[in-house]
RNA sequence: GGUCGCGUGGCCGAGUGGUUAGGCAGAGGUCUGCAAAACCUCGUACAGCAGUUCGAUUCUGCUCGCGACCUCCA
């Protein structure tokens, strides 16, 4: 647990040495998904990121209790009284209950971080099932004389805490030009006029009749507000200071400065210690919207059937490609970049195929443990996994030269590799093969196969040896000869 | 308008004050019955202008272009 892991910290801008509060403890927590629709590429990335961190703390030895939360409470559609829930108005319109769409969207969202290989976190809270949390910390945050009640919804008083505290220091943001800014052209919000100050916001909402999402609470019959639940909950099963908070950049504000902003409103202590952020995703260069029309599903990647996509994209061809990028960088997504790391992938793969054909040379180099170190000094500088993947290429080189007879590999070499590989790769990048197809059945067949054609060819029949190729080939099984005879794989 | 970030070779994408990112695509070579794969070699890129410096893609300033957030959003 010596390692020198280093993030970068939202809160400070800077790269700094991890060094958990408790360990070999450690808490994590990570804004989950509204489940009001079918999880999109945009999803991918923050939970790709921070599994991967979640493995890497494993891998250093930590122990690590990750919370990711559901938000089934849909958020307002827009900041009016009047306004929707997000969950309630698409269940309206599929004619379900509530209930019904976050059960829904929530299995789908499941169903997609399964297959790109995202473990699940240690606890999955809902928000509809901490609504007593909930309100317990807006008592509390009332009690502290920083929020106010207001026609029957609560609302935090910004100016209030920011006599004491640093509104906006996660964000860079000042409060009073939250007010001068909100003005700007911009929007007559409703229920503005219930606010103190522009800058403050929800707590809690009244329900108007029609709502059908609301819980009873000592204010009204209402929701809570937009944050509340992301710190309730990070409270509950992490304690007042934990040591990682995830999420996109788009949330930083408001999402994340309020949440500081709650908790320390309610207990007095800052809740996070490193606060992580993950870039956006483009496409072709555009960011992602349901305005710009191109928006896409994780389902529609996996089956290929968009109009912006030109084949299917396997799950983890998506994971891979966000690999090869660092996670605080945008990130482009095009037919062609996606092409490209699933043929990267496909070789990495390969050599480590290889691994278990070679044979040992009589060298004693310890080029695999030169080229580990590598890895992990990447992996330690802001999780940089794009460098870490580029060493394993050159791992791969080393693997294949040594394959093909150009430079072979010590024994300690080849397990040297063949560790870096279920470590990294399949380990803490979270990466998997493709299920083979396991079928003993299959490989004695192909034993078969390959053996006849090997005569064949041996008698220099290469119309019968180039017919088994090319018939295997329509079968999606690729033949290889080498050195030391032919070696076949699915394609 | 405010805050922040970005602009790298055909494409994607790291990174650095002077010495190799990496992947994909492309060119040549080796191997091979052929093919595929693999291996070897190759491109001398860092928006523009000015400044700091012995030296800048990397630092500073300006210009242009792009984007994010400021409103639910991963």
């Amino acid at each position: 647990m010596e390692h020198p892991l280093f993030i970068t910290n939202s809160l400070t801008r800077n790269k700094e040495q991890f060094v958990p509060a408790n360990a070999p403890f450690v808490g994590m927590y990570v804004c989950g998904p509204t489940v009001y629709g079918p999880p999109h590429l945009g999803h991918a990335r923050p939970y790709i990121t921070f599994d991967v961190l979640f493995r890497y703390l494993h891998h250093l030895g930590y122990k690590t209790r990750y919370v990711r939360n559901i938000t089934d409470v849909g958020h307002l559609v827009d900041d009016s009284d009047d306004g929707e829930d997000k969950i309630a108005k698409k269940a309206r319109i599929e004619k379900l209950e509530p209930m019904e769409v976050a059960k829904m969207y929530t299995d789908s969202f499941h169903e997609a971080m399964r297959v790109l290989n995202n473990l699940p976190p240690s606890i999955e809270p809902s928000a509809s099932g901490h609504i007593i949390e909930q309100i317990e910390m807006i008592r509390k945050i009332m009690d502290k004389g920083l929020a106010y009640e207001s026609g029957g919804s609560v609302y935090f008083d910004v100016i209030k805490y920011g006599e004491d505290n640093d509104y906006g220091k996660l964000s860079g943001r000042i409060p009073d030009e939250l007010i001068a800014g909100a003005g700007n052209e911009r929007r007559e919000l409703e229920g503005q006029d219930e606010k103190r100050h522009a800058a403050d916001f929800a707590l809690w909402k009244k329900a108007d009749p029609a709502h059908i999402m609301k819980w009873p609470s000592p204010w009204s019959m209402g929701f809570p507000g937009w944050h509340i639940e992301c710190s309730a909950m990070s409270v509950k099963y992490l304690g007042d200071t934990f040591d990682i908070h995830g999420g996109g950049m788009d949330l930083l504000f408001p999402h994340h400065e309020s949440e500081i902003a709650q908790s320390k409103g309610s207990c007095g202590k800052a809740p996070v210690r490193y606060w992580m952020h993950n870039n956006m995703i483009t496409i072709n260069g555009r960011k992602m919207g349901k305005s710009l029309g191109n928006f896409i599903n994780l389902e529609e990647f996996f089956t290929g059937k968009h109009k912006l996509l030109t084949k299917a994209y396997s799950p983890m061809t998506v994971r891979f490609y966000m690999l090869q990028a660092h996670y605080r960088s945008t990130l482009d997504f095009s037919n062609e970049a996606l092409q490209s790391a699933e043929k990267a992938f496909a070789k990495l793969v390969n050599s480590y195929q290889e691994l278990d054909r070679l044979k040992p040379g009589d060298g004693k180099e310890s080029v695999a443990a030169k080229i580990s170190r590598a890895c992990y000094d990447a992996m330690n500088d802001d999780l940089n996994t794009a460098i870490a993947l580029s060493h394993l290429f050159d791992a791969s080189r080393h693997v294949n030269a040594a394959a093909s007879g150009e430079r072979p590999l010590a024994a300690a070499d080849i397990e040297g590799f063949r560790k870096l590989f279920d470590e990294l790769l399949f380990g803490v990048l979270g990466m998997r093969t493709d299920e083979k197809t396991g079928d003993g059945d299959v490989e004695g067949l192909m034993d078969l196969v390959l053996s006849i054609r090997a005569e064949a060819k041996a008698r220099k029949d290469f119309s019968v040896s180039d017919k088994i190729r090319d018939e295997l080939t329509r079968l999606n099984f690729v033949v290889k000869d080498g050195k030391d005879g032919a070696t076949w794989s699915k394609g």
